[in-house]
RNA sequence: GCGGGCGUGGCGGAAUCGGUAGACGCACAGGACUUAAAAUCCUGAGAUCGCAAGAUCGUGGGGGUUCAAGUCCCCCCGCCCGCACCA
């Protein structure tokens, strides 16, 4: 039997269609459907990986699919290459970040091209190109013009031991990563993207978004997280300190609530909180251990909730007679509100832990329905829901959804407050303190201060000689590079010497895809026609930031005017695939070992060696759990198309794939087989006939005709691993009819499988239309068509239940009526069987589908 | 802590609209070919009982709606993801 010759074929056919220009983009011609298909970029980290084949592996199946309906499709590739890895690499390896990126790039480049992606490489950048990320500051010159970019302070994680500025995963237990310091929180002055500005319409907007997964849109939707209530102040019971004469501002969404008021709680971070401290050495102490838990919200959250009373005391909105007392607490939000909270420990249930663990009064406000007012009881559980109000004055009575109003309008005439609307979302800190990022195009100068730089000053190119064997910023500590004139003055001035968040190269990228001008960020024209993406496809890590940057970032530049996107709209359609998984492995002394070090022999894991192995879980591979596996090595042993077909088999795309030694030996055989039938086909002369005009079709060719049909419907569904399965069944079909159908119909067959299969096994599919005697490239031929007549089944089979339970199958014409169906049901000998002892109550008949007899 | 998701044979999964649960693949078993092995091909298979025909049970657990529930509703359990300086 004659191997499939992988390796020679997949050079010759991607040399093909390299030489034939098959996958370089054209604007669609008038008439023509675009098709803007685009993967998320990747960060060039090293290697590809496999979670890499299997995101673009699914975008390359849509994008020859639809290149091959005649669609003008749009297929780019490019690099997310700015970022820490590349810092860190620089100080482990002593290798400048930019000679570690561009050697990355190049590695990925020729795996990506190894794997036969139809990419358009004339549309390849990298934004750490001074080409991309001049334009980017342009951008940034032109959104700070609008008023979308600001200045204010800011908190960060600050490692007082590198100097430097950690991220959130970079603080452990509140200690840095790699030096184990205690983090501290600092204030930075910062810049900021104002996202805010679009909260509502990046709200409302995604209704209209209805080829995005519903949880997307959910988990955005509380990322912004839109809330009415009531902005109300607390005066002092007492003298006021000073600069607080008007009191304690709070934001709640339940004024319902205000006669459960049991104490007002400040963040750590409170400006209050910060002028008592000066005093108050507890306090003191207290916010200083608060600032050692680190900056993130779920640190925050998930702390023991502790406090200290500073003895303040506040009147209460309704009845000034009444006082609360003021209290610091750690799970009081500096980021979101005001910053200080009034607590109602009897509907929340953060306020009750709070309250019981210092005795503070519990005051149930809330009665939920079916509640007795003078038996119930809080205890350990806050109750969060509707309900009546009672013990609450002039709301008494009232159901949750009528007193909120009430108490707004009360406390707006009493003047303490106002309804307001808040929302979740914060400006978008961007400034990082870090060398391997776009700089920001700022000078800051002694005399005209904050300045910036002159459009014809761009690119602000980082410098290259820097070195990275001490703490703190490069950029900061060059010794000429920060040093330049003012614009404005022309004195001597110092740049900014922070660069952007990575996450603003990845928010216009796409734009930039669709042409590369020198002369503007983005080729408007060539935007207007590609633009929105029509099939985006991702990580769901990306669910929330990424995808709200750029949604922010188009209706910016929109606004601009430097891109024409009316809806501001970038992703049309989103898809979020799984992760690739991977077993793990370790050794006797808990060390990870990688699949390569480890056999399974005699029923046991062992090393190769023969040290006894410890299997765990099945884990997204990652380099710390040695669990990755090369695609390169894959590649080489089975071929690209083998890689291709195992990423996209079994598993649903959405869901995560576990990679197995024996899944992809599965997918080696399904290549094997197509082109040992493709073989016996194309040595067959009597297959070369063209199907007849029989009065019955062959089973074989009713088969092709709905594959087509179903292939074509599951690839727009991205439902790939249900596509594979059809395309076995066709495969199975052809295998079986060897014998009994005509030849023609398996010749028929067997053309329509390899065009079928092109979009997932591109090169094999090459090598059997040549083998099959076809002229021209499969990835230049168009879809094939299906004849509806033999897509559409004549007889059916229909079950026949007695009580919901199945107990005959009736062979019938497709329409038979219900009469028919009932009659022929009651007749059959298993139901009659079934029925002994019973009487007949009723007969549900649901034509082309199923008879439930109900009996007793 | 808050928010989001997932759960179907030994395994990955299919069932797209409430209407035959388990398509397709993997692993497994038996057989063919072979001196032998690999490869390949054929056959079998949810569980339990049964020679068989067939019966009963069965989609994480418990309840409900319905002639009919993997699918809809309520409660519970388990696992996974995100939480703003990783990309």
């Amino acid at each position: 039997m004659t191997r499939y010759p992988h390796q020679q074929a997949e050079l010759k056919w991607q040399k093909a269609w390299d030489d034939q220009n098959c996958f370089l983009s054209v604007p669609p011609k008038l008439g023509q459907k675009k098709s803007y298909v685009l993967e998320m970029f990747p960060y060039p980290s090293g290697r590809l990986h496999m979670g890499h084949v299997r995101n673009y592996a699914m975008g390359d199946v849509l994008a020859r699919f639809r290149r091959a309906q005649g669609d003008a499709v749009l297929h780019p590739m490019g690099w997310d290459a700015f970022g820490l890895p590349a810092e860190n690499a620089a100080m482990k390896h002593n290798v400048h970040p930019k000679t570690w990126t561009h050697q990355n790039i190049a590695t990925m480049r020729e795996q990506l091209k190894s794997l036969g992606f139809s990419l358009d490489w004339t549309k390849e950048f990298a934004t750490c190109d001074p080409e991309y990320y001049h334009h980017q500051q342009s951008i940034f010159l032109k959104l700070l013009a609008k008023d979308l970019v600001y200045r204010k302070s800011s908190k960060v994680n600050w490692d007082p031991v590198e100097n430097t500025v950690l991220a959130n995963e970079q603080v452990v237990d509140g200690k840095g990563w790699r030096s184990g310091a205690q983090v501290e929180t600092r204030e930075l002055e910062q810049w900021f993207f104002r996202i805010t500005a679009y909260a509502d319409d990046l709200l409302d907007a995604l209704s209209s978004l209805d080829r995005w997964p519903e949880k997307v849109r959910t988990m955005q939707a509380n990322w912004i997280g839109r809330s009415e209530g009531l902005a109300l102040r607390f005066n002092f019971a007492g003298a006021a300190p000073s600069g607080f004469a008007r009191g304690i501002e709070v934001f709640t969404t339940r004024p319902d609530t205000l006669f459960g008021a049991s104490f007002v709680a400040l963040s750590p971070e409170h400006p209050l909180t910060a002028q008592l401290a000066t005093t108050n050495p507890k306090l003191a102490i207290f916010i200083a251990k608060c600032a050692a838990q680190g900056t993130s919200e779920e640190v925050i959250e998930r702390a023991e909730k502790e406090g200290i009373d500073t003895g303040l005391r506040v009147e209460h909105p309704f009845d000034p007679t009444q006082t609360l007392a003021v209290w610091v607490a750690n799970f009081v939000l500096m980021g979101y509100g005001t910053g200080a909270i009034f607590a109602c420990p009897a509907n929340d249930q953060r306020d009750l832990d709070f309250a019981r663990k210092y005795q503070l009064p519990v005051i149930p406000v809330v009665l939920p329905a079916g509640e007795n007012p003078d038996t119930y009881l809080v205890e350990k559980t806050a109750w969060t829901g509707d309900g009546t109000l009672f013990h609450s004055g002039f709301l008494d009575g009232k159901p949750t959804d009528e007193a909120i109003p009430l108490a707004i309008k009360e406390i707006e005439r009493l003047g303490l407050g106002t309804a307001k609307i808040q929302f979740r979302l914060r400006d978008w800190g961007a400034s990082r303190q870090r060398y391997w990022g776009c700089p920001i195009p700022i000078v800051h100068c002694k005399t005209c201060g904050v300045v910036p730089e002159k459009e014809e000053n761009l690119p602000v190119v980082l410098p290259e000689d820097v070195t990275f064997d001490q703490p703190g910023n490069p950029l900061d500590r060059h010794p000429t590079w920060k040093n330049t004139p003012c614009p404005k003055c022309g004195t001597n001035a110092r740049r900014e010497t922070d660069t952007l968040d990575t996450f603003v190269d990845s928010s216009w990228y796409y734009a930039r895809f669709c042409g590369l001008s020198d002369t503007a960020p983005i080729d408007t024209l060539a935007a207007k026609a590609w633009l929105p993406v029509d099939q985006y496809i991702g990580g769901i890590e990306h669910a929330i930031l990424h995808l709200l940057y750029s949604r922010f970032f188009t209706r910016a530049l929109r606004d601009c005017d430097v891109l024409d996107l009316p809806s501001g709209e970038p992703f049309a359609g989103l898809f979020t695939q799984g992760m690739v998984t991977h077993e793990t492995y370790r050794d006797k002394n808990g060390a990870w070992l990688s699949p390569e070090e480890v056999v399974f022999e005699d029923e046991v894991w062992k090393t190769t060696s023969g040290e006894p192995v410890t299997v765990g879980g099945i884990e997204k591979m990652s380099k710390s759990k040695r669990n990755t596996v090369d695609p390169a090595p894959i590649i080489e042993k089975y071929g690209a198309d083998v890689a291709r077909w195992f990423v996209l088999s079994d598993s649903p795309p959405e869901r995560d794939v576990e990679w197995t030694e024996a899944g992809v030996e599965g997918a080696a055989r399904f290549v094997q087989r197509v082109w040992t039938e493709v073989l016996k086909t194309a040595e067959n002369p009597a297959s070369s006939t063209k199907p007849l005009k029989t009065e019955a079709p062959s089973e074989l060719r009713k088969l092709t005709h709905k594959t087509i049909k179903a292939v074509a419907e599951d690839i727009q569904a991205l439902g790939f691993n249900r596509a594979v399965a059809k395309l076995y069944e066709l495969l199975n079909g052809i295998r079986k009819a060897t014998a009994t159908d005509q030849q023609s119909d398996r010749r028929e067959a067997a053309e329509v499988l390899v065009l079928l299969l092109a979009p997932f096994a591109p090169h094999l599919a090459e090598s059997c239309w040549e083998k099959l005697g076809k002229t021209g490239l499969v990835a230049n031929a168009p879809w094939p068509e299906f004849l509806s007549e033999l897509v559409e089944e004549k007889m059916l089979n229909i079950p026949v239940q007695v009580n919901g339970k199945k107990r005959a199958i009736l062979h019938v014409p497709v329409g038979e009526t219900r009469e028919i169906l009932e009659k022929m049901a009651l007749a059959d000998p298993a139901i009659a069987r079934s029925l002994v002892g019973l009487s007949l109550k009723k007969v549900i008949v649901v034509p082309d589908r199923v008879v439930n007899i109900v009996a007793k």
